[in-house]
DNA sequence: AATGAATGAGCATTCATTCAT
DNA sequence: GATGAATGAATGCTCATTCAT
């Protein structure tokens, strides 16, 4: 059933989405979503919640190598981020594009993980100029900034054909942040970095699942 | 009534928005609306139209300067976009944020919009490319995360407690883009850039009002 | 439809009366129902409010009449309420059985109009005590009991046949109530008393119709 | 759990409380419930029949007494029954208040209750005739007004806040009574009969506790 | 005896839209 | 041009009851 409400929720969106529909299509009764969550609302929260973990989980699954350098983590950084988007790209759409429109209880939820992403960036930059290795004067929209380019190739894909694979894209927004932060890196490192990052979490999660 | 119906939207969102809400506010009839609009969706598009109209307004005039060398006119030209958000940002939380969500119909016009934005902004990067000033492979990619970036910061600021204008933003994000696609510059002069295009609109809007 | 609903109200109870049984009885629709009340508890309120205003309208009417001596007002009052609860039986039975059930917010209303009549009897005795025709330790009890025992033949009669006119329980109940007070009084003149109470407001609410 | 239910019919009422309240307060499980009653109406049905019964059972205790004269058999009778009204109070809010409102199918339990009460009341009034110690007409109205009076003490009693106990308003009641039916009675006595009666029930109940 | 997940008919309420005046 | 009462399909949610285990 929540496979089905993400289906739903992806493809109509959330306020289109009735609760007969998903249950409809799911083969349960009104009576047994009722029984499992208590209104629609508590259902997205849930699916939500999954969202954000799945998110974290591929993060720190990238970044958990050792003796990881500067361009080394933000490459893998980006390339997990983009895999896991491309992974769940069904519900994505709903929790990027829909979801900070219809409930400001929810949109308070939104905008902590928003937020709490822009943090983890933040704070890479922030070490990034302790080491001198880059010059930023205002952090927080450096984050946003990067974030946001990351976002809007995201939100393009998904609203489009999906052709080619969203990873496909990790090179282009990677080498543009770099140099958005006046960063040296070599282009074959960027790529490598990318490969190798998609290939342990294709085999990581063969094995895990979401764990 | 239009007016009412921006600031409605913009507070309370589309869908939390009724007819009756606006028309009491307004002061007229529910009558009255349907004699202007056939339906509440058109409503929105005109208003979204009319926002579209704005920005190219704002945009045109900003880049009609004559012996516009490549680095001003690109602050020219996401100066002017950031001082229409500011101006229009009631409507413009929804149109940005909100209006993804709620119908396919309305997609299709934001996308269109967007796109419009997107080839605009690929135009100057192909011609930045043809006369030697940079080199990018894919123009297209380029002009996404160019507008990502700066939509990310139109949204936090629209969503937070928008205390500075947001104006004050232009020049981290220009100076970040120029860097992401290694244009040289002079930091005083986007600077300079930035404050003239301001003063500009200002004092053309003063007398023109969107017209 | 107000009338539709106080006799749906009266046949099933407020809860097994639903707002399309109304409506589909009165010939409209569920919209317009709720164009007129904002929900089922305030169309129960508002006739509840009918019902305590019609029932003080006739007893002021019935109270009205110059040099009234104390056995003729006793009379008067409690005639005046048994033609009111036959006039408005329908609603009555809802009012008087059922509601007290079925929402705290409502039976705050209830228990008001129910103290309002108790003052009301207790006030009378209170004069009666003053005037020496009785001795009545608690007062408050004793319009308690007074109405009480009113009540109870109202309830009966409104959940048996109604053969015989509620009215005609009114010289038993005077009877009862006079007695239990220990007042004076001559059967001739208290049957007399109820006849012309009667007959009175049969005639003012032949000309005003609840005004 | 049959406690459990009638403390939360008492507190929210009978439609207010739903099977799974009672089940899960009680902790049992909903399918054992219905092992025991095959519905809520049954559940309802028994709970009044123990209420009738408690009822029934105090009141014979309370007239077993040798050489019962009229009035001591009044005083008896109508002590006994405030004496259980206090005793059940949780349940008897809804036997009394709500239970005729909710069910055609309990409202004739309730109307049999009743009417076997009355009968009770009206067959001493006969004796009391037949013995020329009192002269009434309508036997039947008068027992209706006789319970009645008692009844609304008692319900307001269960309405308020209960800070005294019911049986304190034994005498009134029972005074109100004498008087209107014009029954002589020595003061003293009427106060010395209901201090026996309760005296005499709680001894027998706290050996028998309703057997 | 006991469990509790599953059922689905049924209800109050909303709101974009219509149309007679 | 303007009005606003009327419409009714559609939705989220409830809860007594069932039944496989």
């Amino acid at each position: 059933m929540i496979h089905t409400a993400e289906y739903l929720f992806g493809k109509q969106g959330y306020t289109q989405t009735t609760i007969k529909d998903i249950t409809t299509r799911a083969g349960i009764s009104v009576g047994t979503f009722y029984f499992y969550f208590n209104n629609k609302g508590e259902l997205f929260q849930h699916l939500y919640d999954e969202f954000a973990k799945k998110l974290q989980i591929i993060s720190d699954f990238a970044l958990k190598k050792s003796d990881l350098g500067v361009i080394e983590g933000f490459c893998r950084y980006k390339a997990a981020e983009l895999w896991t988007f491309q992974q769940l790209q069904e519900i994505a759409k709903t929790m990027l594009i829909e979801a900070p429109g219809f409930d400001p209880l929810f949109e308070k939820k939104r905008a902590h993980t928003f937020h709490k992403s822009n943090e983890r960036v933040e704070h890479i930059f922030k070490n990034l100029c302790k080491h001198g290795h880059v010059h930023i004067q205002d952090t927080k929209t450096a984050a946003l900034l990067c974030n946001g380019s990351l976002y809007s190739v995201v939100m393009e894909w998904l609203q489009q054909n999906r052709t080619q694979p969203l990873t496909e894209y990790a090179y282009p927004i990677i080498i543009f942040n770099l140099n958005a932060f006046q960063l040296k890196y070599v282009e074959e490192m960027v790529q490598t970095y990318i490969t190798e990052t998609i290939s342990d979490i294709d085999t990581f999660f063969h094995f895990n699942k979401w764990v």
